[in-house]
DNA sequence: TACCAGAGGAG
DNA sequence: AAATCCTCTGGTA
């Protein structure tokens, strides 16, 4: 099957004209290409309440647009209403933004919709036409470049050499200044010679799909500037188009028509979970090896030394950058084309879509399918009032804190997304007619009442994705129980069940938030009362059976039962709970057991630790999980949590924190060690505060370092200064060793470990006293 | 000492 | 540019 991989739209003759792209079944063939010549433009417009499309018709005719091509009266749904609404059907796709305002505020016109959709998205949905379908038996042909750039801070600088990766094995450094004797190394005669070399190999190689890291706000814009410089225009769309670079926020997009191009960075900060982004961080995470990384200040050096071995050293790797993105692209690639199916765009905009767009997107599709006007995205004073408008959120258990044996958890599966379903809640069945006698509709305990005859539109499609990824999740294991070789459907399955799991999560998100076009505050709301609800009666029916709640949040519950109990004599409290608690939920919703866990140490609210009889830890919320602390503390809370859960030594876990003090104080410690991560959120002349990272940003900007909001600063607190962000250096400009170790002993490494050990009774001081008093033989 | 801004995590 | 709940640090008055 072919694989439609991108759509854009050219006006060819007057006429507008969707061109469609799709990689054919064979290897060997280039994309095709399909035009669609006839769908027009249009957008809706509903009549005044005092008006009806018929009269709103006549007025746009005497109104007399030339921009218009056809006027239709057509019924639809509007939230609850089925009318007649007017389909003003255009010239062109520019002629919507054109007439849109001006026929909005026509007296007999109360609003207009659909009128602030691309062309190119509109005709997807309306052919109901479905981006990377049929991509599992049809892989697309992937390519990934990188440049490196003579950077010596001035302007007009030359790109170094180009290199390039792709799935037919091509790999390739392009340059112009080459003694080395590698045989990847291509030597061209020129910069401009080099890039055009560039732009023909995509074309050759018939690429489908280009990657790069954080090509959208670099390597394309460095290129694009070279080209200009040249007076060559900048060629690798698939129809021989220039490269389109679009703002898009605050940032920048790299448009490739007919082969769509993914920057892999927005899309890794979305998947992973690191202190850092970088593509050597996102690489040895993944592949769990480190990648050649170079530093950036050699480059200047090494190309204008000349020197064959040090420019050796550069194209080593440029090449293993290029060859890297490829491999990483590989893995998150699948997620991607299964977005872009559900989502049906294509993955030029998915992969750079927010959670609530993709919701939105998603929705939009079926309204069309299911006969219903698209409500208008929020103006911005309306957006402002939403965004005033708070609500009650998830209800949290105080922990018992201290240790805990014999932790059996609990939690509602897809406890927000069954609620939903459960419970019909939907912006257009709230409070609806039909359901207006006692005992009609689902009464939310925040007192929204939600149709129980008619399914709503939201909760109708939320209801479809988890379906669809159930029977996903079946064919998943079916697979995997066959041992079968196909390890690329399973991939793939994975990667549908995992955007399925994303998108339905996304709901009860999408309906709180502020910019949704089926924002509703009272949806959102409801499903968090809910949510207490359900988790409140489940405490207290635990209650009621004898067991001991020790901890819960939103829709976890982590119980102990009476000691002495035997295993058999556990299993069966354990589904004798579960059972009762399921028969009394509604179809849509179960509780479900997670895991038995032999000891557990809780320390305040998100803030525990969990082990089990495998020795595996389990920690939530504490310094060990978080970024913004340095590794020396991490490591030895995770230690120390170790020490006292599985061995049940306290006196071993401070010795351990000993030894670490007095390795600080002997400067034993390496610098990478040290390493504070804290993200600037926002430019550095935007603070109210000036916290460490700050400070360490400032400086380091006031010697030369570019800095953005956005960027994460690793920071290192040294002697040199009074206060600690005086103190904080950004890595980079610090010697091994120029540490405080007063700081990280007293700031990092104490509060995190005490947070452990108090919890067990023990004093700080008795372990900065070297332990003489701590005799507490273990824990009660 | 009390309070605030800011960051990052949980679910 | 999905929601709220929650803890904790370092600066500031």
């Amino acid at each position: 099957m072919k694989v439609l991989l991108d759509a854009s739209y050219s006006v060819v003759d007057g006429k507008p004209t969707i061109d469609l792209f799709y990689k054919p079944e064979s290897d060997i063939e280039d994309k095709q290409l399909v035009s669609v010549k006839d769908f027009d433009p249009y957008f809706y417009a509903i009549p005044s309440l005092g008006s009806d499309a018929d009269v709103l018709i006549d007025a746009l005719k005497e109104a007399n647009f030339p921009q218009i091509k056809k006027l239709e009266k057509v019924r639809l749904i509007d939230m609850k209403d089925e009318k007649d609404v007017v389909k003003v059907v255009t010239l062109l796709p520019k002629n919507v933004p054109e007439i849109r305002d001006r026929i909005g505020d026509m007296r007999q016109c109360r609003e207009v919709r659909e009128a602030a959709i691309r062309f190119t998205q509109r005709y997807l949905i309306d052919a109901d036409l479905t981006p990377m379908k049929g991509v599992a038996d049809n892989k697309p042909r992937i390519a990934s470049f990188d440049i490196e750039t003579y950077h010596a801070g001035g302007t007009g600088e030359p790109i170094l050499m180009i290199s390039y990766a792709d799935t037919k094995g091509l790999e390739k450094v392009w340059t112009y200044k080459n003694t080395s004797e590698l045989d990847f190394v291509e030597t061209l005669a020129d910069e401009k010679e080099m890039i055009q070399r560039f732009m023909d190999t995509v074309k050759q190689q018939k690429i489908d799909i280009l990657l790069t890291y954080n090509g959208d706000n670099f390597d394309f814009g460095f290129i694009k500037d070279r080209c200009d410089k040249y007076g060559i225009p900048f060629i690798l769309g698939a129809d021989g188009s220039q490269v389109k670079l679009e703002r898009r926020g605050m940032d920048m997009g790299a448009r490739v028509t007919g082969r769509p191009h993914v920057d892999l960075y927005p899309v890794c900060r979305r998947v992973f979970n690191l202190p850092r982004y970088t593509l050597e961080d996102v690489y040895a995470s993944i592949f769990g090896e480190e990648k050649r990384d170079i530093n950036v200040e050699d480059i200047v050096p090494f190309w204008d030394s000349g020197d064959p071995e040090k420019l050796a050293i550069l194209f080593d790797y440029s090449m293993e950058d290029a060859k890297a993105c490829l491999k990483i692209g590989l893995e998150v690639l699948p997620l991607e084309y299964e977005l872009s199916q559900l989502i049906g765009q294509p993955m030029f905009e998915v992969s750079r879509m927010s959670s609530g767009n993709k919701v939105e997107w998603l929705l939009m599709r079926r309204a069309k399918g299911e006969g219903l006007i698209v409500p208008n995205r929020p103006d911005d004073r309306e957006m402002r009032e939403r965004a005033l408008g708070k609500y009650e959120g998830a209800y949290v258990v105080e922990p018992d804190k201290g240790i805990h044996e014999n932790i059996l958890v609990f939690d509602f599966k897809s406890l927000y997304p069954s609620i939903i379903i459960a419970h019909n809640v939907d912006p257009a069945t709230i409070n609806c007619d039909c359901c207006k006698a006692e005992g009609d509709a689902w009464v939310s305990p925040s007192g929204a009442r939600f149709c129980k005859k008619k399914k709503g539109f939201v909760p109708g499609v939320l209801e479809d994705v988890i379906k669809s990824r159930t029977r996903t999740k079946i064919e998943l294991k079916k697979l995997r129980e066959l041992n079968s070789q196909d390890k690329v459907g399973e991939k793939m399955l994975d990667a549908k069940q995992l955007a399925l799991k994303i998108l339905a999560n996304s709901f009860y998100g999408y309906m709180g938030y502020a910019r949704a076009r089926w924002y509703s505050r009272e949806c959102a709301s409801a499903v968090t009362a809910w949510g207490r609800d359900y988790i409140k009666k489940t405490i207290e029916k635990a209650n009621a059976e004898g067991m001991k709640v020790v901890y819960g949040d939103t829709d976890s519950l982590l119980i102990t039962l009476p000691e002495g109990l035997d295993e058999k004599a556990v299993l069966k409290r354990k589904n004798e709970f579960l059972s009762r608690i399921n028969k009394a939920l509604p179809p849509a919703m179960e509780l479900e057991f997670e895991g038995f866990y032999t000891r557990g140490l809780f320390v305040t609210k998100k803030r525990y630790a969990l082990m089990d009889s495998n020795k595996k830890l389990t920690v939530k919320g504490l310094e060990t999980k978080r970024r913004d602390w340095a590794i020396i503390a991490k490591r030895t809370q995770e230690e120390v949590l170790r020490t006292v859960l599985w061995e049940k030594n306290p006196e071993k876990a401070a010795e351990i924190v000993k030894a670490t003090i007095q390795d600080l104080r002997d400067k034993k410690i390496p610098l990478k060690d040290l390493i504070i991560h804290t993200q600037l959120t926002k430019n550095l002349g935007q603070y109210a505060n000036v916290a460490p990272h700050v400070y360490a940003a400032k400086k380091a900007q006031k010697r030369g370092k570019t800095i953005h909001a956005g960027d994460v600063i690793q920071y290192i607190i040294t002697r040199r200064g009074k206060s600690i962000s005086e103190k904080a250096e950004m890595l980079g400009f610090v010697d091994e060793n120029d540490y405080d170790a007063e700081y990280y002993i007293n700031n990092q490494l104490l509060p995190a470990v005490m947070r452990i050990l108090e919890a067990l009774g023990y004093k700080e001081e008795e372990l900065k006293g070297l332990g003489r008093q701590m005799t507490l033989g273990g824990f009660s």
